[in-house]
DNA sequence: GTAATTCCCACTTGCTTAGTATGAATATGC
DNA sequence: GCATATTCATACTAAGCAAGTGGGAATTAC
């Protein structure tokens, strides 16, 4: 039930070219990015490579070239991102939409593995269709400025609270309004 | 995002095995199993020794042995298989409630994507951790006798509709009341 | 011209998936 | 007791994929 490490290194780095977007910084060279993230730079290159080809970025060759967001960040739908980097959302292909191939199973219709697997597809899309880099920009920006602010007990307590489960969503809770 | 062979193989299986409870029929052979699914002999033989041990399944040797379900169904969470066979429900690591592992990320505290995939792998697990293995045998179960007592034309425009997608589920509207 | 940078393809290394093969142990029916 | 059907257990394999590396050509700034 995974996301490649290459799916999670185009994110975090569409994430860090949003930041570098709202913060109004030019272009950003692989090199930089890949410090930034501590992420492979070679690797890093070959991933901005497939995301310059499917419009994501573009990129000013050359002396002090790199790579900026080349759509309206409102615009870019992170399930489409890992769409393109990891292929369907759906644990199985029988439950994909995008991306539908029929399996061994001997009655489709009445298996009951597949309508579970199509409402887990669906809880997924529901979250990664919903959400679109400017959303994870803000929420992240957000974070980052609450933090800054909060005392320092308060700070703590939060950053220890890996279990805490809002009804609606980290997200939803962050950003307030989007609750579809 | 994907659900192995492997882990479909077994979920498929264990699915069967609740079936034939259900009818009050006996063990059923690996052979046999694996012919109703459609899945390769020696391999399923492999998924049945992992569930053996891990005691969802029991087995008789010897002639007319064979496999089956070795504790209530209701008490088999869906998400609990999909652990055993395929690991984790997050997508990445730093998602993970069973078994977390720090990622690469300079500030996971403020990482977006970190937060978006928590409302992924919570939207998951709120699926498969909710239903049990009753659950997904009823609704194939009711699905086919609904089906086989519906007219031609109705049984056909449903068979048809891969896109339906009730708000709640496909499992909740066809259970009815679990909603959580 | 030189340095910094992207572009682009080839290659590697190890791991994972999806199996297969083989044989021992166990039980049944004659 | 012997043939047969079955599980139990281990070892093996072939193909593919994930994650990354390397090297060189093209482009641009200074």
């Amino acid at each position: 039930m995974r996301l490649t490490k290459r799916g999670e290194y185009a994110l975090r780095t569409l994430i860090r070219l949003g930041i570098a977007k709202r913060m109004e910084e030019g272009v950003i060279s692989v090199s930089s990015l890949a410090l930034q993230e501590k992420l492979p730079c070679k690797f890093l290159e070959a991933i901005l490579f497939e995301l310059r080809g499917a419009g994501y970025v573009e990129s000013v060759r050359g002396k002090y070239g790199g790579t900026r967001l080349a759509k309206p960040m409102d615009s870019i739908k992170m399930g489409d991102v890992v769409r393109l980097i990891d292929g369907k959302l759906a644990p199985i292909g029988c439950a994909s939409e995008t991306e539908y191939e029929k399996c061994s199973c001997p009655d489709e219709i009445h298996c009951g593995l597949r309508m579970l697997m199509i409402d887990v597809r669906n809880a997924i899309a529901n979250i990664l269709d919903r959400y679109t880099l400017a959303d994870v920009v803000d929420v992240t920006l957000r974070k980052q400025e609450r933090d800054a602010t909060a005392n320092a007990s308060a700070r703590k307590k939060r950053a220890e609270a890996r279990h805490a489960d809002p009804a609606d969503g980290f997200l939803a809770e962050l950003l307030g309004s989007k609750t579809a």
